[in-house]
DNA sequence: CTGAAAGCGCTTACAG
DNA sequence: CTGAAAGCGCTTACAG
């Protein structure tokens, strides 16, 4: 591989010229920044990032570790938010997918603590608590989409509450008065953050919780998740009657789009359907297509990385907003 | 940071024995070997990657440039494929999605070069055409779920025209005889390779080929893509009156269980469904489960890698087969 | 089995 | 504005 002598030869200076052109040194003679530029393309000579992080004794490099127990499509929006973030800073991600078969978190860590890394985002497929070694303590750690009891981590997770609030009030405020909630599993933390929020936005607007049916229909069992939704809709659609259903995830609402079409019921017409997630096709997929609350992956990325990059210390717990996709479920 | 020269002071021997010890050089005294063990426990050391290789001059690193063209839930696979054998072989993947807004793909090329990158796996998003700049034939390459026209590189892409073959072949075998293939676009590589494998399927058995209807439903125009799949079927039912239908992708084979559904057909009892992808999580929620050909993105990922691992230079196309995963449809 | 010297490709710190 | 020297934390090559 070509190095820095090979283009100081070639140009005709001393090699401490040609890396002063490489980094932007503006104490270069304009003349020899020329000559040099142009060995450098002549010869196609590109830094050796390990020998700039050797000597730098810095290198640049933010650590993400994505737990991989679910597969859930736009949860990958999580690394894309903070690798964006790191390009436009000149900054290396480095992602190591762990899951409990393959890769243990310590030897993941450790990996990153061989690489010198500056900063460590722990993102968590799904919203939930997670346990994490003492090393971490060690370093600047973020968490994303999850948190610790310890509590000694900045972390950074979707405003499940809020969310809850803004989808059920947008229902109210689009006339519909009855309101029947599938829920996920209440041992979720989603599941209980929605849960309130929907509780709030009727009592906000004086609204009487006997219009309020809420109910989880998927559930957790053995480490299965069992999901009774399509029949849980139907006794709800008799015997509570609502003018509405909120369903807890996009791939439940597509399930009840199924059971109002054996009723006869047409969506956003007899009834209308809100949801969370913005799963991948599946609302778009649906006719009419669904109004759904879309997770902050992206941002939740993109504020992860930015508080390392920020080098900031404190640990807060912050909650960013779910975005509401209006479609013509609703 | 702690060195190999503090590791060495601490368990009283020159540093090179430190050193011997880190890398497994079996000519150390155990005694000796121990010390330095317990000293590197002591004071937490962890080699640094960047010094090694700077003095190695090897990287370990393997590039994976992501085109982000679409977002398709299984492609993440890919990935994960080239990332597990990575980390089997004690080597580090890095991992750059490029999109055309972002990044260019000469950028990522350059950043890869600046690791020394030891090869490079490109992969694409969906199986198409792609054109590389010429760089990349400076150092091994691979392409997987794509090709280039100028034949140039080692490619792996599934083999659409087996795997089209299968699932007919599967589709006659369980007795249904007149099938509506709802194909995507023809333009697209694989509609074309599971076209051709349709009509060997009914050539090898010696089924008359007008009991096989091919239409292309989902067109791209302008560079939308346009699925008039619902539409499709309506007409193919009523006109052609197949006994099974199989559809070019999971999610126009969801459409295609509404459109059943609404005219009073069983899926798996009136009339057989089959399909391509295994996406997320869709065949599993319909009802009844949708049998599909699940692409070999995961392997393509492991043979990506490993060809470069064995430092192959032959320019191979590799084709891998689907697997066919059979549920309650068919 | 162990160690002192040289060197990887850069950057840092300093002299001119 | 330019350059020679020293050094980052390792590995290589060699001597003992």
């Amino acid at each position: 591989m070509v190095t820095i002598k090979d283009v100081a030869k070639h140009a005709g200076v001393a090699f401490k010229t040609v890396a002063r052109v490489v980094n932007n040194d503006p104490t270069v003679k304009p003349e020899n920044r020329e000559k040099v530029l142009r060995s450098v393309e002549a010869l196609g000579y590109r830094p050796n990032r390990a020998a700039q992080m050797t000597r730098r004794k810095k290198s640049g490099v933010i650590g993400f570790i994505a737990d991989e127990l679910l597969r859930i499509p736009y949860t990958f929006d999580l690394i894309r938010g903070a690798q964006e973030m790191a390009w436009k800073h000149n900054r290396e991600l480095m992602v190591l997918n762990i899951n409990e078969h393959k890769y243990s978190l310590e030897a993941a860590v450790d990996h990153l603590f061989q690489h010198r890394v500056e900063g460590i985002i722990y993102a968590s497929m799904y919203h939930r608590q997670v346990s994490l070694p003492d090393s971490l303590t060690q370093i600047p750690t973020v968490l994303a989409n999850c948190y610790t009891s310890c509590g000694r981590f900045a972390t950074v997770v979707p405003d499940e509450e809020l969310a809850g609030e803004q989808i059920v009030g947008a229902m109210l405020d689009k006339g519909y008065r009855r309101i029947a909630f599938l829920n996920l599993d209440e041992r979720i933390i989603a599941a209980q953050g929605r849960k309130a929020g929907a509780i709030r936005a009727f009592e906000k607007r004086g609204e009487s919780l006997q219009n309020l049916h809420i109910e989880s229909v998927i559930v957790e069992q053995d480490g299965q998740l069992i999901s009774r939704a399509r029949l849980a809709a139907c006794e709800v659609i008799k015997q509570f009657k609502p003018d509405a259903i909120l369903c807890g995830q996009d791939p439940m609402a597509m399930e009840i789009y199924f059971v109002l079409q054996s009723l006869g019921l047409k969506v956003g017409e007899d009834i209308g359907i809100g949801s969370f997630d913005n799963w991948d096709l599946i609302p778009e997929l649906l006719q009419p297509s669904l109004t759904t609350m879309a997770l902050p992956h992206y941002e939740m990325g993109r504020w992860a990385f930015n508080y390392l990059l920020d080098e900031r210390t404190d640990v807060v717990a912050s909650k960013l907003p779910f975005r509401l996709i209006s479609r013509g479920s609703l």
